[in-house]
DNA sequence: TTTTTATTTCGATATTTCTAGAAATATAGT
DNA sequence: ACTATATTTCTAGAAATATCGAAATAAAAA
């Protein structure tokens, strides 16, 4: 993960709309979500929520399986773990090779 | 840190060069940083560059402390923990976010 | 008080993003 | 082949954002 990377995951994170469905694919776990029940749930567009999710498709925070009619979406949380890592080691009060004088998190 | 702050700080976040600002100060440390050192350093013109601190300072991830005819700058540390806080407890693979009635895996 | 330095605000343009309806595509069922 | 379902792609207008020069503001120095 580098700083290009993270940006673009922060970005297509950075949607309230995104957010929620990255939040929802979490907490649906491994079994994931088909987009149709995504939509119901959010109560957006079909074409408006398709565009979200290409996005973090795009930004490789969700994988797209079809299977059969439906679209299943998953978290990619490898992706997401890096992420965090990034910011917990580049970004926060405990940052590697610097002395804040502040106890590293 | 609810989803709407944490979607505001994540989007201001995304954009590459804010990205870079918020690093540098970081790395600055307690310090800080003056504008006209940021500047020098990611050689983007200043009106430009005012914008993009403007927007981390909204978004409550900067602080911006006059001295003299200088602005230092530096990161708000209490707001990237909590948004770290936050993308581990509620949107990494070990979810424990809040009851909401559905199954969580 | 005039000048110099540091930074912001204004204004204008270019680009991106958001949103959602309509049409297209993919798959399964009859 | 036809129909129904699930989702995407196309399209376009509206809104937001990025960029940066020029002018304005704030503070110190001369």
């Amino acid at each position: 993960m580098n700083e290009e990377i993270a940006a673009k995951c922060l970005a297509e994170l950075g949607s309230p709309t995104r957010l929620a469905v990255f939040r929802l694919l979490v907490r649906a776990g491994p079994g994931g979500m088909v987009v149709g029940d995504i939509q119901r749930r959010l109560r957006i567009p079909a074409s408006t929520l398709s565009h979200h999710i290409a996005r973090l498709t795009w930004a490789g925070l969700v994988e797209r399986r079809r299977r059969g009619r439906s679209l299943h979406c998953f978290a990619h949380h490898p992706m997401m773990d890096d992420l965090v890592h990034f910011l917990t080691a580049e970004c926060c009060a405990g940052f590697a090779g610097e002395d804040t004088g502040q106890p590293a998190a």
